[in-house]
RNA sequence: GGCCCCGUCGUCUAGCGGCCUAGGACGCUGCCCUCUCAAGGCAGUAACGCCAGUUCAAAUCUGGUCGGGGCUACCA
């Protein structure tokens, strides 16, 4: 098996186009099989470096590795399509001689005049072949003459294009519905096409399998492999991936770009997992798998023909369940760095250290690797910023001020600051006062935090140190 | 409009003629645990689009219908 993922680099690799990657790795992965990376720039696609970049590093992050192609390298050159001109060229001017596809001196005025007029009749849209029963030779002349003229490949008619779609079963085009469609520009460029499909030939692709948007294409592709004389691969369309309102997952859905979900705090690990439920799944009522249990399971012939709407809070709370799954360490050095991006600064050494204690507490609360800044904050930052409406929730309570004064007395006296004996003195201070722990605590929780939720309080405190827990307590009796 | 694809809880799905009183997961609700928030545990909520037909028996097969989506460029 040889799969391919041909990206065209026109645009940030996107959430659907990752799945694709994604579904031709695993198929490539679970049989011994090749994966080839090209990049469908056709000359008039090319795109900029920036997006080029976008869609390597997306495939890295994911983990997705190729066997060929772009910077693996292989027998075939750059895979740049870019970078191949001259060889569609070349086949089409063997089709061409061939007769199988036929210069074309329409305008592209004159093609939107008459399809304008096909529709108004209610004819097929399509090209409607005025240029194919031109002489071939004369055609040339007109064209070394200097005409403009595109080449179309010559439809067989009547025909019919059938195959058997590996998730879709037998699918089946007539021709009538396949038009004469352009093969190379009259600019001499390729079109996505031609490009697409030589390079399938080329590279001995044996299993295409893309989004079901080219499907409607796939007898196109496969009337180019018979007229070059080849065997067409194998195909597997995959359903869409929809927004949640149905369409077509787009920008207007939010982020489709994957390094957006990068940049959110999503883990690639449960990116994978997540994305490989959508279309697929393990069997065993099981949802969270292993890469490796993946690849050991998966076939494209359990792919699911339906779409699936791409659901963010189902991804939220795999990634919740992913990170819950780190090693500490790992979690801590996810992190560090965007703690420090929040707060503007490096950690200093002593910070460092008081971040590893707490991190542990941290990873078990957030589902996101970009929600630990917020709650970290009130441990490095200079000034606690009260957050308005815990404040108004908490301290408003008649027991509050009796509850800060009484944890400040408390608290003084603590001989070890840990956690252990912090704990101590509060629930002494609980019993004194005869409040429980909730009514108790949460006003000193607001106190050093800043906010009715935060980390364990204890804990909190021990990692805040004895001085400034202490300065908090006092400067928020004092707003009292 | 034409062509093509698709149709099970709100969402992702299991189901491939009787194991279905339709299973699992997310979400949501409630309870337990609990210093807050999470996490965890338990329980609940909710679906075969519709109509015919085939069959002793249909979510599963067939036809139609309705609904959704994709394509319809000298874009990819």
């Amino acid at each position: 098996m040889r799969a391919r993922f041909a990206p065209s680099p026109t645009g940030y690799l996107h959430v659907g186009s990752a799945r694709t990657a994604l579904f031709n790795w695993l198929a490539v992965r679970n049989n011994g099989g090749e994966l080839v990376l090209r990049s469908d720039d056709t000359d008039q696609a090319r795109g900029s470096d920036e997006y080029y970049d976008d869609v390597i590093e997306g495939l890295r992050w994911l983990g997705i590795d190729w066997d060929e192609g772009i910077e693996t390298g292989g027998p075939h050159g750059s895979y740049r399509q870019s970078d191949r001109l001259e060889r569609y060229q070349q086949v089409a001017v063997e089709l061409r001689a061939g007769r199988r596809a036929y210069l074309c001196f329409c305008t592209s005025e004159e093609l939107d005049e008459r399809r304008r007029q096909a529709q108004a009749e209610g004819r097929p849209p399509g090209y409607d072949g005025r240029c194919r029963t031109l002489d071939p030779d004369e055609s040339v002349s007109r064209q070394q003459a200097g005409e403009a003229a595109a080449l179309r490949l010559a439809i067989p008619r009547p025909g019919e294009t059938v195959f058997e779609d590996i998730v879709r079963g037998e699918v089946r085009f007539g021709h009538d519905n396949v038009e004469d469609f352009v093969l190379l520009r009259s600019t001499g460029s390729p079109t996505y096409h031609l490009a697409s499909t030589v390079d399938d030939v080329d590279y001995e692709i044996t299993h295409v399998v893309r989004g079901e948007d080219l499907l409607s294409s796939t007898p196109k592709h496969i009337l180019i492999t018979r007229a070059m004389g080849a065997e067409p691969p194998a195909y597997a369309h995959l359903s869409l991936l929809l927004g949640p309102d149905g369409k077509k997952l787009s920008k207007r859905h939010g982020d489709t770009a994957l390094h957006a979900y990068r940049d959110g705090g999503i883990l690639p690990e449960a990116f994978v997992n997540y994305v490989a439920l959508l279309g697929w799944n393990f069997g065993d009522d099981e949802t969270v798998f292993t890469r490796r249990e993946m690849v050991e399971r998966f076939a494209l012939d359990d792919v699911q023909k339906n779409p699936a709407i791409f659901d963010n809070e189902k991804l939220t709370w795999m990634n919740g369940l992913y990170i819950r799954e780190l090693d500490p360490g790992a979690f801590e050095s996810h992190t560090r760095p965007l703690v420090e991006a929040d707060l503007g600064r490096a950690l200093t050494d002593e910070e460092r250290e008081t971040y590893r204690e707490v991190a542990p507490l941290v990873q078990e609360r957030v589902k996101v690797l970009t929600d630990a800044p917020d709650q970290v904050r009130f441990l490095f930052a200079e000034e606690v910023d009260y957050d308005a409406g815990s404040w108004d929730k908490v301290m408003t309570k008649p027991e509050s001020p009796r509850a800060i004064d009484a944890a400040l007395v408390r608290l003084e006296r603590v001989g070890e600051w840990s956690s252990g004996p912090i704990e101590k003195e509060l629930r002494a201070m609980l019993e004194d006062l005869e409040l429980n722990a909730r009514k108790g605590l949460q006003p000193v929780r607001v106190a050093i935090t800043g906010s009715s939720i935060s980390p364990p309080l204890f804990e909190s405190l021990a990692a805040l140190g004895r001085e400034r827990s202490l300065d908090r307590l006092r400067g928020a009796r004092s707003r009292l």
